[in-house]
DNA sequence: GATGAATGAGCATTCATTCAT
DNA sequence: CATGAATGAATGCTCATTCAT
C-alpha cells in the first residue's frame, strides 16, 4: 500500500506525480530523522533543507506549509508500517495462536527499529493540522482493526479467552509500545531482547487464559 | 510531600525561600493550562506572563531559562500525584486485592481529571533539559515503585500469580494512561467510566489469574 | 492609434511580431484585472499565469520584468483612450463650445467606467522604470494637447474667456478624474450622474464666463 | 491638535504612553521618507529600522504590523496639516475674500513643502486596512469642511456666486494638490511660484465670478 | 525585589526570475 | 516556441532573554 492519497492531501505547485512521490519521500526521510532528533518545532525549515538538499523555494513547490511536512513523514512511517505487517507472513497464517504470535513479533521488530519514530508519533502528532490528525488516527485505527480481527477469529474458533476484541486489540497495540514510551525505565533491569519477549509471554497469556 | 527540591534545581535571583516556593507555584498553575492547551513551545514566555501576573524583568528572578518553567509544572504535578497517591486509603490496607484495586482506582481518578496534563508529560519531557529529565523521570519511577510494592506483597502472600512484579507495575502504570494516549479510539466504542472499569477489571485480572 | 510602439519598448525573446501583439495583449488584459483589484505590488507572476494561461518560462519570452507587465497595461489603456476620444464625433465638430462639452462628455463616459484603472495609473505610474514613465507621461501630455487645441481655437473665436489654454486644458483634464480620486468624498452627496453634470458645468462655466 | 488617537488605533506593547508618542513620532518620520522616496511597499521594515534606529523587536513594541507605521505616517502629516491651517491667521480673518486667499495661501504652502507626501497620500492610502482608511478619510473631510464653511460665509455674505459650497469645497481641495500630482506637466512651461499664483487666482475668480 | 523597554538572532514563507528539456 | 522545475535573496515578524532604573 503506496502513500497514495498524499497528493491529495499535500497541496502543490508540481505537476510531475511521479516527481513529487519521490520528493516527498525524499523530504520524509530526512526530515524525519530530523524530527525525532530534536522534535517538530525545534526543527527549523533549513535544517531541514540542508539534510534534504532543497532550496528554499523548491521547497515550498512541493508542500505549502511546514505542517505538511510532518504530515509526509507521518504518512511515509504509516506506509512501511501497513506493508510490513501485510506481508503474506501474517495473513495466511491459519492458526489464531500462530497468527496472533507472528503478528505481535512483526510489530515488536518494527517498534524496535523505529523506536524514536513511534515516540514521534505519540509526541508530536498534536502538531498536525485537524485534517492530518484525522487521517493519521484513521491509519492507527486500521492497525487496531487487523488486531481485532485476529482476536475475532481467535474467539470464533473458541481459542482466545477475551470479553472484548476490540478493547484487547487495543490494548495490545498501546502494550507493544511500551518500549518508546516507558523503555527507560523498563531498561533498568531488562534488556531489549527480553523486553520483547516478556511482552509477547504477556499478551499471549492475557489472550488465552482469561475468562 | 512537597515540591521541595525545587530552589536546587531551578536557579533563582531571590533570597527569601518562602517567596520563590510562592512564586514557582503561581508560575507552574498558569503555565500548566497554557503548556495543555497549546504545547510546551508553542507557549510564549508573554503568554505566561500574562496569565501569571508577572513582569518580565521579575520573572527572570525567579528561574533562568524557558524550561525551568516546564519544570516546575512537571514538579508539582507530580507532587500532587504522589500526594494523592500517599494517602491512608491505599497504604493502610492489608489484603493486596484491595489495596491494588484502590490503589487503581485512584490512579485513575487522577488520570481522569489530568488527562492533558499526563499527556503533556509524554510528549514534552523531551524539551526538558537533562537533569530535569532525570528527575522527573525518578519521581514516575517512585509511582512504578509503589505498585512494585504493592504486587510483592501480593506475590509473598500468593494471591497473585504474575512472574515479574516489576515489570507488571510498570504495564499496570502505562495502561492506566492509556486513556490520555489512546482515548481518541477506544471512545469511539467506550464512554469513559466504562473504559475504567474494563481497565479496572482487566488489570485486576491479569494480576490474578496467570501463572 | 495602436499600441503600436510596444516592440520597441519591451524586449522580447519572439520573433514573431504579430504574435507579440497578441500575447502581450492578453497579457495586459488579465493583468489588468488584478493590478485594479490588488495593485501592482500586491499581484504576484504567479496570479498573472494563472489568470492569463501563461506559462511561467513562456511569460519570460515576451517580457524581460515584471514592470513591463505594467507598462503593457498602460499602454493598452492610454491607447483605447486616446482612440476613444479620437472619434469623428469629436474632431468634426466645428463649434468650440459643442466641441468642448462633447469631448468632456466622452472623458468622462471613459472616466466612468474606468475609475478603477484611473486610480492605478495614478497610483502605480512611479513603479513604471524611468523610460517607460516618460512615455506613459507623453501619451498623457497628448490628451492635455488635445483639450489645449479645443480651447485655442474657442479662444481664437472669441467664445472661450481663459487666461492660459495650457493651464486650463491641464485643470480640466485633471478636474474630470475628480471621481476616481475623490469620489469617496463627492458620493457622499451626490449621485455619480449628478457628479458629471455638475463637472460639466463647472468646467464649462469657468471657461466661458471668466476674463 | 495632536495625533491624540493614534493609542487607540495602533496597538502597543509599550505602557509609557509620553514614549509612545515619542516613537511613533519618530517612527514616521522617518518611514515616511523612505515611503515617499520608494512606495510603502518597496520600503522593507529593515530599511524602516535602519533609519529610525529601532531594533527590530523593539519596533515590534510599538506597533504590530507594517501597516501601523503607514497609518503613523499619515496620522503625523494629518495633525501637522491641521494645526498649521487651523493657525489664527486664518480663522480670525473676517472678509471671507481674504479668508479664503489666506487660506489657500496657507494650503499652498503645506502643499509645496509637502509634495511627495501628499502623492504618498493619493497613492498609498489603498495600502491601509479599512478602519485606519475610513479614519484618514474622516481627517481629509474636516479639510474640505473647513473649505466647504468659509464658501458658506461667502454665500451668506453674498460675495461668493457658487452653487454647491461642498462641490466648490472638494474641488478646490482638489485643485490645491493639482501639483503634487500634475506637476510633471504643468513645470514643464510654468515655475513652481507661477502655478501657485495662477492656481490661487483661477480659483478665486472661479468663486467670484460665476452664478 | 519589581518594572518594562530593549535586543537581535531566528523563524516560516514568498517572490521574480532562470534554464534545462 | 513552450514547458515547468529550480533558485536563493529578501520579507514581515516572533521570541527568549537582558538590563537600566
Amino acid at each position: 500500500m503506496k502513500s497514495s492519497n498524499t497528493q491529495k492531501q499535500v497541496q502543490t505547485q508540481i505537476k510531475d506525480v511521479d516527481l513529487i512521490r519521490k520528493k516527498h519521500l525524499q523530504l520524509a526521510k530526512g526530515a524525519s530523522k530530523l524530527f525525532v532528533r530534536k522534535g517538530y518545532y525545534q526543527t527549523s525549515i533549513r535544517d531541514i533543507l540542508k539534510i534534504t538538499d532543497f532550496t528554499t523555494g523548491n521547497l515550498y513547490n512541493y508542500i505549502s506549509k511546514k505542517e505538511d511536512i510532518l504530515y509526509l513523514v507521518f504518512d511515509v512511517f504509516q506506509s512501511i508500517w501497513v506493508t510490513h505487517m501485510d506481508e503474506e507472513g501474517v495473513f495466511g497464517i491459519e492458526d489464531p495462536v500462530e497468527q496472533l504470535k507472528t503478528a505481535i513479533k512483526k510489530m515488536l521488530e518494527l517498534v524496535d527499529s523505529n523506536r524514536e519514530m513511534i515516540l514521534l508519533m505519540y509526541t508530536e502528532s498534536k502538531s498536525l493540522p485537524k485534517n492530518f490528525l484525522r487521517e493519521t488516527m484513521e491509519k492507527e485505527s486500521k492497525l487496531v482493526g487487523y488486531f481485532e480481527k485476529i482476536l475475532l477469529k481467535g474467539l470464533e474458533k473458541g481459542v482466545f479467552k477475551i470479553k472484548d476484541p476490540f478493547l484487547s486489540a487495543n490494548i495490545i497495540v498501546y502494550l507493544l509500545s511500551i518500549e518508546p514510551l516507558r523503555g527507560w525505565n523498563l531498561r533498568k533491569r531488562f534488556k531489549a531482547e527480553e523486553i520483547n519477549n516478556l511482552l509477547e509471554k504477556y499478551i499471549m497469556e492475557s489472550v488465552l487464559k482469561l475468562d
